[in-house]
DNA sequence: GTGTTTATCGTCAGGCAGACGACTATGATC
DNA sequence: GATCATAGTCGTCTGCCTGACGATAAACAC
């Protein structure tokens, strides 16, 4: 097992960034606009290389910060400040995903509440808000519909991935609330997993769920009419992030 | 973002495996004597460089049947053939993980059944099964106990980040099976579960969950009396991966 | 005021898990 | 061979949780 630089071939080491969120009732991930060949013009996830003094965790918030202005809050801090959900996803290695250079990418996901617009290094037109669906079409990995340029590189396979982690791990966690802001409903609660599941949901047995399970909520007091109608009672995100039972996931 | 290598510093991408077995009752990882330094003398996991022409699985299943003759089944086979489970567990990256230069490892899963008795590249006596208890204690990762010099490296992480995914994972999957022989009773089973958890479960209620899951057990029409007691039935693994509902993990 | 919308509380039946009794079929021991 | 220990398998009962869904409450639009 030798250490000389020159026995292994070159290689990079990459972040790539799934950064999710709720808008208009549906799952949107940011997608940037490449700049430069190869895969010129088209979507791709937002990354970057790991610099030399950084741990891979610090690379990808450095970048979402980059990229979006939000700060991450470690997985362990519970979620008082407004910040984003970052957590590591999986790393990606083949070959021949980069056709210049053998590049391994770290790939991590971030869940962020429905505000900032978003912004590549200021330019606002090369960052987007894009639906899952409309970005996984064509590649395999969505639902039919109208014709869209895959993404880059293997990013509709990391998107997927994202995806499907994220809708797992509202399922038994309290994770739903990191697309929420400071303050919610139990209403806007429940249009997050309907938009991250793609599935109706009572809202009787939800709010019966979400409010019976201790620690996932703590009222605030305050009472709001944002969605209309009669006016709903405040909550924060309480200190639980296991939830036991899960949210179940209706079939199909 | 130049593609320049000389533009970021040289990094090693290496594949770490945590492989896991079931033997008297004890949850058990495969460890092998570091024969050079850093940490020379000292356990580690098992692992090595990811080559130029390999993916990451492939690597990792190449490192897994070099240390243990194993033959890795992709997650998409149904597990048919006598080969172990394999899966991507987490990439760590820290700039000081390791003293030499900076490596990037991305730890991998396996789940074998209890059988081959472990071979470092022919060298039995610089590879071991060791109770994860064992090798976690002192490192902060697990239960007092006495002394055992901690694992090299980052590896106590590595390796309880492991068998934390071990464990949750056979909460939701099928995947308890990867640790039985092809053929197995529900007793056998059930005693994976209880090593793995590390709690007891009551027989007849086990038998209930596990025989009413379409899909997760088929009888093959034999019985044993490996276990003594009354001649038990045996089963294999179906075809069902997932388990819904999940089995319950006992609380505390 | 009436209708619409959203929030919230209640009721009821079915499914599943935990606790545990009972019976069965083998090998070991006297 | 009778007895015992061991392990496997089938049932029962109770409590909790979920899904389906009725009913009421509090806002806004007209």
């Amino acid at each position: 097992m030798p250490y000389d630089p020159s026995a292994f071939p070159p290689v990079a080491v990459t972040v790539d960034l799934v950064v999710l969120t709720v808008r208009r009732h549906a799952l949107c991930a940011l997608a940037v606009r490449r700049g430069e060949p190869p895969f010129q013009g088209r979507w791709a996830l937002p990354g970057g290389f790991v610099r030399a003094d950084e741990d891979l965790a610090q690379a990808a918030a450095r970048e979402l910060a980059e990229e979006t202005g939000l700060r991450a809050h470690e997985p362990s801090v519970p979620a008082q400040d407004h910040g984003a959900h970052l957590e590591q996803l999986a790393t990606y290695g083949d070959p021949k995903r980069d056709p210049r250079m053998r590049v391994v990418s770290v790939a991590h996901l971030a869940l962020a509440p429905d505000l900032p617009a978003p912004r590549a290094g200021g330019d606002a037109s090369n960052a987007r808000w894009a639906p899952v669906d409309e970005l996984l079409q064509q590649s395999g990995y969505g639902r039919d519909g109208e014709s869209v340029a895959p993404l880059a590189f293997d990013h509709a396979q990391i998107l997927a991935d994202g995806v499907e982690r994220a809708r797992s791990k509202i399922e038994y966690s309290s994770l739903a609330t990191a697309f929420c802001p400071p303050e919610f409903t139990v209403g806007e609660l429940r249009r997050v997993y309907e938009a991250v599941w793609g599935v109706a949901l009572d809202p009787r047995n939800f709010h019966r769920k979400v409010t019976g399970t201790p620690g996932f909520l703590v009222p605030t007091g305050g009472t709001t009419t944002r969605q209309g109608g009669r006016p709903a009672q405040l909550f924060r995100a309480g200190g639980a992030t296991l939830l036991n039972p899960p949210m179940l996931r209706p079939e199909v």
